[in-house]
This record gives C-alpha cells, sequence and structure tokens, in this order.
DNA sequence: TCTTGACTTAAAGTTGACTTTAACTTGTAT
DNA sequence: ATACAAGTTAAAGTCAACTTTAAGTCAAGA
C-alpha cells in the first residue's frame, strides 16, 4: 500500500506541510519518490512516523529525532546507541509526569480553595485558615506556594 | 519583606527580563512600585507568580494567565468562574498525564526492542517475531506503532 | 486532450515566550 | 559627592516548529 503525502497526513491527523516540513529538515530520509518526483509513503514509513510523533511527545527536538534517525539508517552498529537513548528519554518522560503529578495536587488544593470560597462567600475564608484548619493534604501544598 | 525584581527572580528560579516582561503583558498588575519607579515585590506577590508557574506547567498560555489575575483582581464575585477554570485545567493535566503514560509505554516497548536486538546482534530479530513470540504487555503497542 | 485537484519547491511569514540591546535612572556604599 | 551595581523603558532580536504563498508540475477521470 502507497500513499501520497496528503493521505499519510490524513492517516496521522497531521497537516500535509508537516510532513514535507519534515522531510525538508532531513526526518525522513526512507521515503521514496515516484518517476515524476511525488512521495510515495509506504506502510513502514507510517510506522517511523509514530516512532518521531512519540519522541516528539517526549520533548525532544525535532534535531536530536534526526539524529536518532539517521542512526536507525545506520543499521545494527548504533543498537546501543539508541537503546541509551530511549532509556534516558524513559526517564525524561517519567520526570515530566512527575512534575506534572506536583502540577496537579497545587490544582487540587485550588479546586478545594475556590470551593470553600465559593461556599463561604469569600475568598478571604480559605485564604486566612491556620495550616491546622486545612485539610491535611493541601497542608504541604499551600506551604511551597507560599514559599514556607 | 520587599524584593526588587532580580531578588525576586532569583528566589523564583527565573531571569529578571521573565519578570519585566510578565509585568509589561498585564501578568502582574499587583506588583508595586518605589517613588523612584522600582518595583516591589511582596511576599504575597511570591505567591502570585507561583500560581503563575503553576498555569504555565498546565500549558495554559499567559494570554489566559492574565485572564485569570484579571479575575482574581476583580475580586469575589468571579470566584465561581475561577473555579470552573481551575476545574479545567485540572483536567487538563489529567489528560496529559495520560498522554505522557501512553508515551511511556511505547518508550518501555522500544526499550524491550533494541534490548533484544541488543542480545541477538540485530534489530530483524524483534522486527520480525510475530506478536505472539512477543511479550503480552507489548502486543497492543506494537499494533498501534504499525497502525493494526 | 483537457480539466482539476493534489502534488512540487523555495522563500517568506507566523506564533508565543522570552532575551538582548541601548540609553538612561535609582539607590546604596564609601 | 561620586561610583557603581542594579534598576528602568522601548524596541529589536531569537528560537523552534510550523504554515502560507507563489509559481509551477503531475496524474487520474471525463
Amino acid at each position: 500500500m502507497l500513499y501520497t503525502v496528503g493521505e499519510m497526513a490524513k492517516r496521522l491527523g497531521v497537516a500535509p506541510s508537516t510532513l514535507r516540513y519534515y522531510d525538508k529538515e532531513g526526518l525522513l530520509p526512507f521515503v521514496e519518490r515516484s518517476s515524476g518526483g511525488i512521495r510515495m509513503f509506504k506502510d513502514a514509513d507510517f510506522e517511523w512516523l509514530q516512532v518521531i510523533e512519540c519522541l516528539k511527545k517526549t520533548g525532544m527536538s525535532l534535531t536530536n529525532i534526526k539524529h536518532f534517525i539517521e542512526m536507525s539508517m545506520q543499521g545494527d552498529d548504533t543498537i546501543d546507541e539508541r537503546l541509551t537513548l530511549i532509556i534516558k528519554q524513559k526517564e525524561a518522560v517519567k520526570a515530566q509526569i512527575d512534575d506534572l503529578s506536583k502540577t496537579l495536587k497545587t490544582l487540587e488544593f485550588k479546586e478545594w480553595y475556590y470551593k470553600t470560597a465559593k461556599e463561604t462567600g469569600t475568598t478571604s475564608v480559605p485564604r486566612n485558615m491556620t495550616l491546622g484548619e486545612l485539610p491535611e493534604e493541601y497542608r504541604e501544598v499551600r506551604k511551597a506556594l507560599r514559599g514556607e
């Protein structure tokens, strides 16, 4: 099965211009062309594009993704480097999840804060509560917010 | 306790120019000035800046953060809107965590893939395995990557 | 053959969030 | 009184990752 840039873009849910841009930047060295110069994406290319998508979601730059693709094109000599890179990105994603979990805790505190404000009619009620009056789960969050 | 822009920036771990930029964009209407025009940050302002940081981490744009700050300056009439916004951001962060968890699963598959390639000396071994030969936990991930 | 929609490239434009620069002012320490 | 680090502004510059534009080419259907 072969796809034009528009068809592959639709399958991936991205704009055709994005795929052309990636190609121009050297991220798609595996894509072949028709005799007339039109890009012909194979099914295997879809998998490459999914890997690119995955690495993008880890926060990796296109430049570094390009390096990974280049390594992959090199063949089996680069397996070790690729493994190392994947493990590094895995750790990076774990760190991002931890970070977002902290952000989530802060938002849960703020939700409680505004729910309490709503019930009492004013933010001064939750704002002026002592630490002891706060639900225990929000104490550390408030201390951090206030720099204590 | 009062802080200059440089002192507050250091406390937050950001560049002074960032705080000046936020101020210029209207995100810091609460910051007061000395008679000579120098910004004097209060301890309460540190808390505002932490809230701005938190909202930034949720992926909210500075424009929308500005709206939230403006609502907060409005006073108790906007409690309900602020609560709604916080809940929306909470859901957004949960979705981001779910997304990253999927990305993590894909990276774990890739880690297994390259470890297997390393052991056998070639990526063709993990690549050509049938679904049944794969560890069960990676089957769905590989199907998704290949678009099956 | 002709039309038409989708393809091609190079180059310029966009966006958001800063950072840097230049020219000038403030405030503290000697 | 003077020096000097750190403050001020407006305006321009930077960066990554696209998107848009313009001018032209390809390929499938009537």
